[in-house]
DNA sequence: CTAATAGTGTCTATTAGACAGTATGTT
DNA sequence: AACATACTGTCTAATAGACACTATTAG
């Protein structure tokens, strides 16, 4: 039983030292999607998902490419932090955040005990107007899936990072997986995991929620909005299959793209039902 | 640039202390099922969803229920942090153990900063030989949702704790909910959140994983089984569809429950596929 | 016999998958 | 005309929802 007579006094006697204090840090999977033109003028662009890295310039893990973060600081929200990261990170507010998981491994930071609640930002390129901070660089990702492993490339086009997961059924009843780093040569920190469950929560998602427009412009073609999809789940999409399933999450417009060298396609926008 | 030479150097000239560091605590939703026998000997036992609370001897919020929990250790693998008090808790390793989400306002804690991550976990009852702890008790939840709130109702027969919690939809795109306690007298800290995302989460997870045999008895009816979905997902099911989505997960013993005056049931088994 | 649950057969409605076809721009 | 994508019609397969029916026990 306490000896204090009322929550005041407790309050007063209280010393948060008492109790052990340690790190918080946030970091943030950066996800947008980027073209690559096609040899054939006639073809489309073709469409890759891509996430933000920052290379560090200093200690730990000096040299090597990691998600942007940092730390939490004592007088602000949690989720303030990864805003206020992303914002200096890509001048960009009001961007689709979800927080995706809290890593605490006892070896995750090799300078103290640091525990990392990671996020997952959407942003659509087209509305970056400011250029990347120079340490920072997009690359393409590339997932090879199956139920054992998950293979992960990523390329900037000047450098390759190539992951390997390994994925543990984490017990009978549930999808869930423990992923272990199997191979990892450039990513600091525990990062592979964090990429591992972003694009994972991902695939997952584009099911079930409209997250994809976050990373749309305004305006889009089915057939580009469908190429989001694809490479999102990492399979081919049936035409009428998906525009039946997309039919009422967009509205036509009056606009149409031209010029590509085949049959031109009316352009949609984003349709707020809810 | 760094002026050290090597990471072996930084690390020893690193002092934690130059960062803010602060407390990091763990909240665990201990979920089970629980019975209650009807007056008529005829019907069968009425189901409850049931959720582990304590009473809190100390302050802050001397004499609130709240959740098990308590500071993770610097010491400590996160994950080990709910395990720790699950086992004092309930005497019962080997748990279904879920990080749920973590929780990181600034005034969440009258005392100090303080992160919490909260995680949920499935018991069987029956496995639960020990008595509880003086301060624990068992409350049978109902929960009545729709788009815009949710009424919660916990009672453990002699206290009833009435909660009201509103749903904002957090952008458009998705199905996430933005949770605000608008009803809250006897619980302490943010748990309200931590039971609502938790309840939230299982209604879902319900549906496309087996994770209710978590909380099962080794051996069952389909009719109970059937009870338990029914009373998590708050809504009649019908019986040919629901032993065709279960059917390849469970496997008929050659048990029978008999002496409840109808028909004797088929004792069933959770069936491990994978 | 009756109340209550156990358990099954089958029809219907809805949704997903597959394929074939037509349409229309650029070069 | 050839190419490449835009866009649509329709058949089939798989799944979910609904209802009606039979079965079997204790009292």
């Amino acid at each position: 039983m306490s000896e204090f007579q009322s929550e005041e006094e407790f309050l007063k006697a209280y010393n948060p030292n008492d109790y052990d204090r340690l790190s918080l840090t946030t970091d943030i999977l950066i996800c947008s999607v980027s073209s690559e033109e096609e040899e054939n003028y006639r073809k489309l662009s073709k469409k890759y998902f891509s996430i933000l890295l920052v290379k560090r310039d200093d200690y730990p893990f000096k040299g090597k490419w990691c998600l942007p973060g940092g730390f939490v600081r004592i007088d602000e929200e949690l989720e303030d932090a990864p805003k206020r990261i992303l914002a200096s990170e890509t001048n960009l507010h009001n961007i689709y955040l979800e927080q995706l998981y809290t890593y605490g491994s006892l070896d995750r930071d090799p300078r103290m005990r640091v525990i990392s609640t990671s996020y997952i930002a959407l942003v659509d390129k087209n509305r970056l107007r400011d250029k990347l901070l120079p340490n920072a660089s997009w690359f393409n990702v590339t997932l090879l899936e199956d139920e054992k492993k998950m293979n992960i490339t990523l390329d900037n086009g000047e450098e390759t990072i190539s992951l390997v997961i390994k994925k543990t059924l984490r017990e009978q009843t549930t999808d869930r997986y423990k992923y272990t780093i199997v191979k990892n040569d450039k990513l600091a920190f525990d990062h592979p995991l964090v990429i591992a469950a972003g694009l994972s929560r991902l695939r997952n998602k584009v099911n079930y929620t409209d997250i994809v427009f976050n990373m749309m412009p305004e305006y889009f073609t089915l057939g580009e909005l469908q190429q989001v999809y694809e490479v999102i789940l990492g399979k081919k999409l049936l035409d009428p299959a998906f525009r039946r399933i997309i039919a009422n999450k967009v509205e036509k417009t009056t606009k149409v793209k031209t010029g590509e060298g085949h049959r031109p396609s009316a352009l949609f926008r984003y349709k707020v039902t809810k």
